[in-house]
Formats: C-alpha cells, structure tokens, sequence
DNA sequence: AGGTTGTTTTGACTCTGTCAAAAGAGGGGG
DNA sequence: CCCCCTCTTTTGACAGAGTCAAAACAACCT
C-alpha cells in the first residue's frame, strides 16, 4: 500500500470501508483523482492515477469505477454525444451544464431545491425515480477562443 | 420510386424538399417509420424500412438519420446507456421519461411551458443554449412483468 | 502467517457509430 | 425527353467506448 497526501477533502479509505470494499492503491488513487478533477472520464482518471500507480490497467479503472459508482460513492454522467464521466458528488441532487463546443462540464445546483426537483405534466404511467437536468451552452474559454477548443475539456 | 401510403400524418415528400434535401425512397421510408414509431434506434429503423426496402444498408440509415437531424426534421436523444433514438417531434421543447428497466421512452411535455424551460441557479459562466430534461422511472409494463423487460421496448 | 475471497491484469470481443471510395439515382438544364 | 452533374447509397474497413472471462495477485479475517 502506498499513502497518499491528496486526501485533504475527501478520505478515501473511510469511503471504501463503510462501503465494504476492499481498499486498494488503484481505489484510493482513483478517489483521489476524482476529488482533484470531478466530471473525468477513464482516460482522464487512468492519466492521473498512472502518476502514483504506473501499471494500472485501463479495465482497472472501469472495473473501480463501476464499483464506486454501485456503491454510491461516485456518480456516472453520459451527457449525449460524450463517454462516461465520474464524480464524486453524490446525494445531492445536482445537475450539469455541458459545453457544446469543447465538452466541459460544470455543476449547477438542483433547480428548485429538492429532489426530484422537477415533476413532468405527465408521466404516461412511469412510476417516477428522477429528474435529470442537463443544460447545454458555450463555457466561457470556448467564448473567447471563438477558433479552438479549450484545453482544460480534454 | 415507390409508393408509400403511410403518408397520413406526416408528408415526407414535402419535408424533404422543404429541407432542400433529395427525396429518395431510404428517406421516405426512414420518416415514415418514424412517424411510425418515435424514439426508434438506428435498429429499429432498418427493420422497419427492410420492410419495404431489402436492401437499405445499416449506414443509409444513419446517413438519413444524421440528415434529417442536420435539417431539424429530426430529433436525436440519447439517454444515458443506450444508444441513439430519434423522433419526427422537433421544435417545440419536449423532455422525455425513460424506462430504468427496459429502457422505453415516452414524451413528456415541457415542464413549464417555454423553451428554454428551466434556468440554471448559477451559469459558471456559460452562455446558456438549451435545457434537456430527461426523467428516470419505471414504465406501466415492467411493473407487472417484474421479472423480464417489456417486449415494447425493443 | 495462511487461506479465502475479492481485485487486477491481460487480451479478446461486442456494440455503436464514422470514414472513404466506388457505384448508383435524383432532378434541373438543354 | 434525355443528359449530366451532383448528391445518395453501398460496401467494407476502422475507431471509440465498454464488457466478458480466466489466470495471477493482494487484502484481510482468523
């Protein structure tokens, strides 16, 4: 096991114990990258992880994603037309706005308050679970850089 | 060309040429299966025009789909974890309501009636374009068949 | 420390969709 | 009415994202 200092916010070890999972170096080296950059892909995350951990597999990634995700202690976002991105912000019903040129995501807290925060005129005999918000625009790096897309969407 | 009668609704024809786009037998017949059946996959869209045309290709399909979408006939969503869907509804701002179980998606009108429907509580800085609402639940089928996925769904 | 069980590696495979070149068809001009 | 230019369709290879499965390995309970 390797230690790790980037465990200032969150505390990766207590997360996996009280959700009864194993804690391994790929585990905590993945939570620690989520808590540095939220809303990272696989290859965002296994770029950041390679650092501490430099024979990590990409299916290790996905497999502890997947895990963390079952175990509610990270979320899965696909916003359309992107692959899957990883946070660690959950519980709170919160929703995203998405850049349509260069794919950065930002939160946005839950539009009126509670979850699920919104109710559709008509549920056409769905029982409900949630509402999903996704907002769509141009962020403010893609405003300027009217020719190229910004770097940090990558 | 072949003549179609499942016309009734929607007239393809005039679509077509409204959009400035040829009008050929795969995109008659992609419009009507649409009109047909909304939210269909690329799938589903060539069984349907199989029906009347064998030998439409799987890439006709989506060169008409990605067609019809560029020239705003069509709609394309994507739920997250399933792959594309399209729909003839375009330009008035419907959500849709998604099966967790079998992944069957019904419309839902907009939540408050103008687009864009809903306004994020803090922007991060976007210039803000659009509001998806996607809601999550179970359909009136997978809650009597607890045990398989509805039929309608595939 | 030892053994059981859960993780990680490795590599093949599936699914969805795109790219590109050649063959074919729509439709405006003559 | 026919021709020809251009847009569509076919065909087949390819790319991106993710899953499946078996063998090697490590966590952790006793």
């Amino acid at each position: 096991m390797v230690s790790m200092e980037t465990t200032a916010t969150v505390e990766p070890i207590a997360l996996l114990r009280g959700a009864g999972l194993r804690v391994t170096d790929s585990r905590i080296a993945v939570i620690a990258a989520l808590a540095d950059h939220p809303h990272s892909g696989v290859d965002a995350v296994l770029t950041a992880v390679s650092m501490h951990l430099p024979h990590t597999s990409r299916q290790a990634v996905h497999n502890v994603l997947n895990d963390l995700t079952e175990a509610g202690i990270a979320r899965r976002i696909e916003p359309a037309g992107q692959p899957g991105l990883f946070e660690l912000r959950v519980g709170d019903n919160h929703h995203h706005i998405v850049c349509q040129r260069c794919g950065a995501v930002a939160d946005v807290d839950c539009v009126t308050g509670h979850a699920p925060c919104l109710t559709p005129s008509t549920t056409s005999g769905f029982d409900l679970t949630e509402a999903e918000v996704t907002f769509w625009g141009i962020c403010s790096a893609c405003k300027v850089t009217q020719a190229e897309p910004a770097a940090s969407a990558l």
